[in-house]
DNA sequence: TTGTACGCGTTATCAA
DNA sequence: TTGATAACGCGTACAA
């Protein structure tokens, strides 16, 4: 049973001896209604803490100042450090913001997004699961008039408005710097390889790869899975080979750091003079980690930000279409895990 | 504006020429409906993906199947694992959640909290911000008929159903295990010493000291702030004079660690020769930390999980009232950063 | 077995 | 300047 506040504008009116409609309208400041009564009612309004019922005004005005943020998972900096940048814009925005996690699963997304069909939001923030390769829930809801921003994680088939990063130079440039650093037998450990992002950054690698390395290797593209033992295993095949081992990593996927850094010190391997490591992450550890971790730092917070503000223009009639492209450039922070010189 | 599934009862109703009353009551699979009429009606609502418009039913109903989850941050391991556990556990109810982030402010937690008393959840989920000491807002809310349940920042005032960890015995813990590795000036580091948590882990500390401890340091509970420089300057001020530098720190708050781990590596202060480190925290990078870090782990997870569980257990009507106090203990995890031979 | 009518709390239109 | 009334979509008591 939800609590329903016990005053309402009935009620205040009876107190008042006026009818409910003038009270609605006092309350909405509107012109109609002489300055005095108006204070009046909102002085009564405020003794007695009233608020007006969420479901009835939005049942009413067909509008809920509500948007949904939908995410694939919570316990990753990026996501959580997004999370806080949609906040913020939320708040300044006058606007509530629910959470769904998908948890990776498009089955999720997919009842997820069929139930914010009804009302309860105005607008979806969005970063797709690892599993949506194709979007048809997405693109239903969107055609229904529900504005969608992707952030980070994009559907490339639809064309609203996104807020991303620069992957494909990002991963570029992490290339780059280990071939600067000697590398020349370069893998990449990806967490899927049909996401947009993940997509971008292979491209961006395997450019660089091509442009800057002379060597290469055979299996560079390494599929990795959301289990953290599996991955260890996966990690171990690849690096347990000493005579055709890679000797730079470019990482996508905070999560896969930790297997990494584990089965390295398993195998005895050392980061950075026998492997070099970069991880596109967030990770506020970064510094502390042993070696510290090279990153392709995201602009998390900032992506997050702009992306609600971009719903909220759209939602609050600035804006005469949403589709709108954002690019967020990210940061290479370069630390111990993949130079040659020990900070 | 909301995006209204244009397809209602109404529309159902006309399509089969039926009343709305009958459809609706068909959709509720009422015995008053022959089973033929229901079949029908359900299988044209799933033809057309109708979906009951939340505000209608939730006004007429009084009832949102919603709770808010109102943590002070979001960016730290604790709260996020315990969102998750909260989400699952919020999904196994068929109940939706509603994440609101105070940053740690009385204000605007005060805010939130008046905000929801329209109706807009069923029930409350909090783990209060550091500067909440007295708790008017939460009980008068509560008092008006909103359920509460406290996860592990918990308001001691308020006799309402709690989920908390053994702070007590886990600070005596980390106390009793410094001393056993050679510890005699032991300090402790927290960010508040007013939130029931710090309170019990200090008084849990004291003990552990006054019992075990032979010697003892002067100013042994050190009070630290939500800002990272403030924090670095504080802790450098605590370590830096090496002739009354403590040997032994437990730390509470998880942002702290990497101060600690930051101030040290620029005084040249080994860790865990010269300082052992333990710490309150659900870091999933404890183990790639260097040292890699010995903590204690709050059962995040478990606490949003069974804090929800509670609550819908209230909401559902399965409980005569809402007292329970559920303890889920946290776990000493000893790595190198506390002891003297390194792992 | 189905239809009718009312009310949840709000706001907007029209009348007074 | 204020009051009455209808409507948003749904659920339910009551009538048919």
């Amino acid at each position: 049973m939800a609590v329903r506040n016990t005053i309402t504008i009935k009620v205040l009116a009876k107190k008042l001896g006026l009818s409910v409609g003038s009270v609605s309208k006092a309350l909405n400041d509107s012109p109609e209604i002489s300055i005095e009564t108006r204070e009046k009612v909102k002085k009564l309004a405020k003794q007695h803490h009233y608020t007006p019922n969420h479901f009835a005004s939005n049942l009413r005005n067909n509008t809920s100042k509500t948007i949904a943020v939908v995410v694939p998972e919570i316990s990753d900096s990026f996501f959580s450090l997004a999370i806080n940048g949609i906040e913020k814009a939320a708040q300044e925005r006058a606007y509530h913001i629910i959470i769904s996690i998908t948890n990776e699963l498009l089955s999720k997304e997919k009842i997820i997004i069929n139930e914010l069909h009804n009302g309860m939001v105005d607008g979806i923030l969005i970063s797709i699961s690892r599993e949506t390769l194709e979007g048809s829930h997405l693109k239903e809801i969107n055609e229904f008039g529900m504005p969608i921003v992707f952030f980070d994680r994009d559907l490339e088939a639809m064309d609203t408005a996104k807020v991303v990063t620069n992957d494909f130079e990002s991963a570029y440039n992490a290339v780059k710097h280990l071939v600067d650093q000697a590398c020349n037998k370069i893998c990449f450990l990806s967490v899927s390889e049909s996401l947009s992002i993940s997509k971008k950054r292979i491209e961006g690698f395997k450019k660089g790869l091509i442009e800057l390395s002379k060597y290469n290797m055979p299996n560079h593209i390494v599929k990795c899975s959301t289990e953290t033992a599996e991955n260890d295993l996966i990690i171990t095949n690849l690096l347990q080979d000493s005579s055709n081992r890679p000797d730079g990593i470019v990482v996508s996927g905070e999560h896969l750091t930790i297997s990494i850094y584990n089965v390295c010190k398993q195998l005895g391997i050392k980061i950075p003079e026998q492997l070099k490591v970069i991880c596109f992450s967030n990770l506020a550890y970064a510094t502390c980690l042993s070696p510290s971790l090279s990153t392709i730092t995201q602009p998390a917070f900032e992506i997050g930000y702009k992306a609600t503000h971009l719903l909220c223009d759209s939602l609050d009639g600035k804006l005469t279409e949403l589709k709108e492209r954002v690019i967020c450039p990210s940061k290479l922070e370069i630390r111990a895990s993949s130079t040659c010189i020990k900070h």
